[in-house]
DNA sequence: ATTATAATTGACAGATTTAGTCGGGTATGA
DNA sequence: TCATACCCGACTAAATCTGTCAATTATAAT
């Protein structure tokens, strides 16, 4: 059971993006120095997160991308979702990838209960509050320094 | 964001052993016929189960695997935990495997947090539930066949 | 003791995922 | 028009996961 870092960073660079961006657009070369992530490895999934219609982008000199809509209005299972393909697929073991019903299926009301929680979990989690976690932090951290 | 199967496997496996056993010991053979599981894979994760307390070897002729204690004392999150090394790792992304402490821990929360959730639901869920509902479906589908 | 059974161990191969790179585009605003 | 910044797709090296194979050791029944 873990968490793709692809997810770790999706999440860590909109966290970065809300707390740099005061309604202007951030460049993922500007989030891509700040969070020391790849910028093309960040392109990748601004791609996702623009599809999946989390952030915009806004093109020419000064663009970059904007949040889609308020942070409080993101949670993490959108983010997670829109960057991976699913949040918690169960291997069914055939070929064909349907469900035989022989042995497997005993132990899926488990898979399926934890994805459930799983899910609402982080569906309970905005961007904002992660932002907020993020300000006190760096508050923290320049009054202990 | 994924179960591993080698958890799903050991679940099985676990539901599997308690069905058949009446107190005497069930070779993995068996176990991996019913569950069409390779048996030297199962192998491997019966090493890690009897390491993690989880079962009993009984060797020789006739011998096998017996549950060490009650189903209803045996908790997925215990058995998930014992055949992976962790139930939810955090890749902190530095090469000694410290906390910088720079931008990651801004998000840190809200892993652990989801860690939290995952470990507690799955403490909820014995293998006695599940043995339950794989007697009940068992007996569905001689009913319906 | 012999033999059959069963557990133990370690090496290994194939498949999949991950993280990241590279080289080209194309649209936009100053 | 020109620099900036996003867009796209292919590619790869490394790591991890899954599952297999072979050989060995321990136990109990005969």
């Amino acid at each position: 059971m873990r968490m793709s870092t692809k997810a770790q960073y999706a999440v860590r660079a909109l966290v970065s993006l809300n707390l740099t961006s005061d309604g202007r657009p951030v460049s993922i070369k500007e989030i891509s120095q700040i969070e020391k992530i790849s910028l093309h490895y960040l392109e990748q999934l601004f791609v996702k997160l623009r599809r999946g219609g989390i952030v915009n982008s806004v093109r020419g000199p000064g663009g970059g991308y904007v949040l889609a809509r308020s942070a409080a209005d993101i949670s993490m299972d959108q983010v997670i979702e829109t960057v991976e393909e699913a949040l918690m697929p169960l291997s069914c073991m055939d070929a064909d990838g349907s469900c035989n019903c022989e042995a497997e299926c005993t132990t899926q009301s488990v898979w399926h209960g934890l994805g459930m929680q799983i899910r609402s979990f982080l569906a309970s989690v905005s961007l904002e509050d992660l932002t907020n976690d993020g300000r006190r932090q760096l508050a923290c951290r320049v009054a202990n320094i």
